[in-house]
DNA sequence: TGTAATTAGGTAAACGTTTACCTAAAGATT
DNA sequence: AATCTTTAGGTAAACGTTTACCTAATTACA
């Protein structure tokens, strides 16, 4: 069923049909308009958006290339995208590429040849601007950041504030001996939270000691092996933590060894994802708007392909959650 | 930049180029295919996908519909989708519809004039049949399941036999009054669930009571209302709840009124998110194949889209999966 | 040496839209 | 009565591919 069709059944042309479609019917006959239209809901019409697409060189769709959905960091940014994508009524194709380099190079050259409109990435860690190099659609930067000279949009935190905030909050609970589990990857935003950690211990004259702190990869993983392994030789008292999934895999490591949270060590993550309040203890953390960046990253990309000329960076607030684990 | 342009360029007719590019290039010399390639690399030129699918008529995309990305079990769900569909070359467009039917009914309409090639719906719950009436593009539905006397595909777990386990399991361990908590929505899923429970019961020759029964919808909120209203005028010893998500909310109710689980109380969920592990005291629960389900779901719709007749239904195991909550 | 087969590539229609521009008839204006 | 406007709609090119079919030159073969 095409718009050929319909024309040749409403025995009208089928330029006919298009104005009527597209309300651009002003030179039309409320007869022939009618007409058209009933005949369009009878024979169940649906425009084709392919052969539109071709024509006016835009696909109302929009790429997100995230590390992982399963990861409710990544789920509640999905969901912002989708939501502020489909507000502005843009489709989404969701890409997951497992922090592999590999994968994000081939998903940005499939959704470049499927012509979306705007590309949303949260980068694979170490990921680099060669990636970006020969990319002609507009880019939104979303939370994993890129070096790179490119005019792209950026919707971040501060993450070095949030570290920052967060050793802050644990000092004024009373911790001296303060550990950072954390990522390592060579990235924008794991510097930047290792920095803040170590800001904050230099306001407080606490020095910083590298026996503290271990750095992998934002996982359960990395927390719950971080622990085991800084406090065999270290008497920590509290824990900086670089994302809400690493708090619990600490906390998780802590309760085996019959280590009391908040009474012997206390814990902090970052991010506030959906279950931070339910864990056990419920979980202080600082809050990112992680739903809100998703949906700032696609105003954003919004302005950029209509060529608004806006502020290409924006940094949203996070803000303390105090809960009961510490 | 298009394939005429890059014709143009290397002097041969556009015919030429596409053979090359599709690899129909048996007579075509070897001089000129790299004259070609050379200038398809130098030029970044990347095909458009719109335009092939236009001619072709498929586009290697297919939609998922889901209720929320955000909840652990479709984020996972997801996952396994996205991630088959990318084993065969195809793209995903994700859709969100909160559980409602018109969005549910929109989205369908916009990825039919997308004109992707399938789509998986995990139905709103009380979806029914009209949606798909004058659906033309193969279906799978995934786990929410719709009525329907349409040949669409259907990939599912065993929902009556999972309560019934899950049941049996609480009665096992010793439980003799046992609540069940769940969805209370019209859909095959959530009667499963429940007639499960009451099959358990029978056959352990227990009354099925009402007031030990609580049903609401799939989330946090009913585990934690549901416990509020059950416990103030029974006294159970076990609860069976829909999902997992209904599972940490009765825990967190539960603790709030300082009963012990699994001493007092023993708890079992259905699912086994990503998170049940974590959850204190770890959640016993019925694991579904999730991520499965979703990698299944496409294996499904890509035989139903190149016309394979395989079986329409597919049921994947489910096991009981148990920790400290029991 | 004449013909058949092969090699290397070209032509043009088609996919389903949109849109700039055209046209024919009717009504309005002088 | 002749001209101008307006109304209602039509024509055809263009978007970037694919592909069935064509062609010209070369090679192979009897």
């Amino acid at each position: 069923m095409s718009i050929s069709r319909i024309a040749e059944i409403a025995g009208v042309s089928i330029a006919t049909v298009s104005k009527i479609l597209n309300g651009k019917d002003q030179a039309i006959s409320e007869a022939t308009r009618q007409k058209v239209l009933e005949i369009v809901e009878k024979e169940g019409y649906i425009p084709n958006a392919i052969a539109k697409s071709l024509k006016k060189n835009y696909t109302k769709t929009l790429g997100l290339i995230i590390p992982d959905v399963m990861n409710l960091f990544f789920s509640e940014l999905a969901r912002g995208v989708e939501d502020s994508a489909d507000k502005f009524g843009y489709s989404l194709i969701l890409c997951n590429t497992d922090n592999n380099t590999e994968k994000e190079k081939k998903y940005l050259q499939v959704l470049q040849s499927k012509r979306v409109d705007g590309v949303i990435i949260s980068a694979v860690e170490n990921s680099d601007e060669a990636i970006l190099r020969n990319c002609m659609t507009p880019i939104v930067l979303l939370d994993r950041d890129i070096k790179t000279h490119k005019p792209v949009g950026r919707i971040k935190v501060d993450n070095e504030k949030c570290t920052y905030d967060a050793v802050m909050h644990l000092i004024k609970k009373g911790c001296t001996n303060i550990g950072f589990i954390s990522s390592n990857t060579i990235n924008t935003l794991s510097e930047e939270r290792l920095k803040g950690y170590i800001k904050a211990l230099e306001k407080n004259k606490m020095l910083y000691n590298e026996e503290l702190v271990y750095l992998k990869d934002y996982s359960v993983e990395t927390g719950y092996i971080g622990v085991s392994k800084l406090i065999e030789k270290n008497k920590l008292d509290g824990i900086c933590c670089g994302n809400d999934l690493i708090a619990i895999g600490a906390i998780k490591a802590l309760k085996e060894k019959n280590i009391h949270v908040p009474n012997d060590v206390k814990i902090i993550g970052i991010d506030d994802i959906l279950i931070s309040s339910y864990l056990d203890p419920p979980l202080t953390t600082i809050k990112q708007p992680i739903y809100d960046m998703g949906f700032e990253a696609v105003n954003l990309l919004i302005d950029m392909i209509q060529k608004r000329g806006t502020d290409l960076l924006k940094v949203l607030d996070h803000k303390l959650v105090e809960r009961m684990s510490t």
